[in-house]
DNA sequence: TCTTATTTTTAGCCTTACCTAAAACCCTAA
DNA sequence: TTAGGGTTTTAGGTAAGGCTAAAAATAAGA
């Protein structure tokens, strides 16, 4: 059963808006997601439902199918290859590459994409630190590490904090960092921990040991 | 003015058939070049007219327009630089990159080709020999050499004949050579310049220098 | 020139993926 | 337990790109 691009594209907001194949999702949401109006999208999910990708049941929301978790992350593992591709043999900044890449991963050839993966070294990650799955659709989690893990030189992105309280999300947000924030370590100071730290290649922000421990990030 | 995927497929077809944007070119061999049947043909010619990248007189075929022309180059020029990436870059035989790269060549982003073109090192002619037009749609056509002017372990192609005649064409075809078959010079007699030659990586051809100087081929 | 054969176009219908408007359904609060 | 209100589906329509069957235009032969 082939999906058409438009079906590939439903199916991946699906995954994406219940968590990695857990919470079923409701049309409205699928309509913001994918821009569109929720008649448009009971259309669609009708037939990915006759495709077996989804469970479908009228007015009660989708589940995602295992059939159609594996599709979404073949899919996902297309885009975020070209991702790569783009930024590391193209020299496209980490924030161009969507558009294209959505383009790109609805090309249809297996061997083109075991070509592409082997070309760039089977990489484990994309441009913004997303883990790449693998052929089967297994994905390996990439490890987080609090600032004050992390070394000078190294960059990275913020992807979760230890203390979410309102009080330190409300300071985050003062000094211009935030979930998602690319960020590479600038110094270090030995004698209180405390550190500097680049965010989206432009600001510089100073925080304290105790404030570093808190803020989680991936490697990139 | 942007043409869909299905109308840069046929306008690409219409350049084909029309030698380069010279002769007029009729529904019938449009339809089956592109295995299609007149009615639709009919249809999307309106179109193309429509859209002023062909000249469409009913009943009496179309003429490519000069705009028409530049856009069929420009998706020549993307697919022979994707079939010249799948086989210096991703190791595909030169024969399995058609399908592919008819895909690709659809993918819209002026800087993905240009950035492309650099990373392959702005390439003349794609892995079947053919030449690519550069970003105006200027084609430099690849110079041929008579197969005695070409040198031991050179490769190419077979593009034309001198001598056209029946009787030489007829040769031609009885020892398995042709025009369009790929050729490497596999060896020289000094003494009176016959050829030793392989076909097609398979067959070989032994040739007297009258009967190679007969025979055009353009280098790879 | 007239008749026939061939080519091309038109007419009408299908599917996909969208839309709007209206109807149906679900849920909650009085 | 029923009336809204929000959500979701249905009904019917559009545009692109295909199809078949039939009509129209051109071309060719007697």
């Amino acid at each position: 059963m082939t999906l058409t691009t438009a079906e590939e594209n439903y199916l991946k907001a699906i995954y994406h808006l219940s968590d990695g194949a857990t919470k079923s999702v409701s049309t409205n949401d699928v309509a913001a997601e994918m821009k569109t109006k929720p008649a448009s999208v009971s259309d669609m999910l009708r037939k990915l439902g006759d495709k077996e990708v989804i469970e479908y049941r009228k007015y009660y929301g989708v589940n995602i199918t295992e059939e159609g978790k594996k599709r979404a992350l073949q899919t996902i593992r297309k885009h975020r290859l070209w991702e790569v591709f783009l930024v590391d043999k193209l020299q496209f900044a980490w924030d161009e590459v969507h558009e294209v890449a959505e383009e790109l991963e609805h090309i249809q050839s297996p061997l083109l994409i075991q070509r592409l993966d082997a070309y760039l070294n089977y990489p484990k990650f994309d441009p913004h630190g997303d883990p790449i799955p693998d052929e089967y659709g297994d994905v390996r989690a990439r490890p987080r590490l609090a600032l004050n893990e992390m070394d000078v030189d190294q960059s990275g992105q913020i992807v979760a904090v230890k203390d979410s309280s309102a009080a330190f999300l409300k300071y985050l947000d003062k000094v211009g960092a935030y979930i998602g924030a690319r960020i590479k370590i600038l110094d270090k100071v030995e004698f209180d921990g405390s550190m500097e730290i680049l965010v989206d290649q432009k600001k510089t922000l100073f925080m304290s040991k105790d404030v570093a421990a808190n803020i989680l990030a991936i490697q990139s």
